[in-house]
DNA sequence: ATGACTCGCAACGCGAGA
């Protein structure tokens, strides 16, 4: 089974970018962030003409968050659970081929601090909580998307020059740690160790160009999903097409049960 | 270097993104 994890960038500007890529890559499970629309008006049909089927849960303008599977997607979850205030649609989950999945856009948090930074590390402490649950149904599980963490100095292209942002402040890395300490393994890194491989690519300055990017679009497994786990890759092909979006598809491949 | 980011909104620039 392969599963992509994509921060689109709005799937209606997006959408022929995407559709592309689905019928190219074949992924089975693609999660998806930032699609930047409301349910009702959510591109479904194009995307079910390609044999999927989907789960939405999105706002107008900012955030929302998607499933896209070829089997069918059972025991959906919009909002991330413990978490009721949040109006931000930033989290779903549901089971599919009896592995629970979760499509995360965690908040960027800047500028930090001040409020926007508190409300992310607060968004990851509820995640956190939520990791942890999940973790002791010991099943398979991947909770993949846009972390908007940088886990460490090899996934930046000059750290220096991300010094005291929030995707990269110690306070944010800790965060992310504690989720990897859980026992959830970072997919990508389980299989590559090769340094200064990213996900995303600003649009400004020619960062894609030079390859100046950093890695935060991550899928993590629990146990049971990380023994499955065959392959791991970025799909860099995505960013460098017309109409990109500044995030490109991490994926994986998990062994059939 | 004399300069080129993109999205939704319903605006004719702004806020947000990272």
């Amino acid at each position: 089974m392969k599963v992509a994890t994509w921060n689109v960038n709005s799937i209606k500007a997006r959408l022929p970018n995407v559709l592309t890529w689905l019928a190219g890559a074949g992924p089975d499970v693609v999660l998806l962030q930032e699609t930047k629309t409301v349910d009702d008006a959510f591109p479904r049909l194009e995307i079910e003409d390609l044999g999927y089927n989907l789960a939405v849960h999105g706002q107008r303008s900012y955030n929302g968050v998607a499933i896209l599977s070829k089997q069918p997607i059972e025991d959906i979850q919009a909002g991330l659970p413990g978490n009721a205030a949040d109006e931000q649609a930033r989290y779903l989950e549901a089971t599919i081929a009896g592995i629970r999945f979760a499509s995360i856009y965690l908040p960027n948090g800047n500028p930090a601090p001040g409020p926007k930074y508190d409300y992310k590390l607060d968004w990851m402490v509820h995640l956190l909580s939520r990791a942890e649950t999940l973790l002791a149904t010991e099943t398979p599980i991947v909770l993949a998307g846009d972390y908007n963490v940088i886990p460490t100095d090899d996934d930046v292209h000059d750290a220096a020059a991300w010094h005291g942002d929030a995707l990269i402040r110690p306070e944010t890395r800790a965060l992310f740690r504690r989720l990897l300490h859980l026992g959830y393994s970072d997919a990508f890194r389980v299989l590559n160790a090769t340094p200064h491989r990213y996900s995303f690519w600003d649009y400004q300055g020619g960062a894609w160009q030079k390859d100046q990017g950093i890695r935060i679009d991550h899928l993590l497994l629990s146990p049971q999903a990380v023994d499955r786990l065959t392959a791991a890759d970025i799909d860099q092909e995505p960013r460098g097409k017309a109409k990109a979006s500044d995030h490109t598809p991490v994926w994986i491949e998990l062994a059939t049960a």
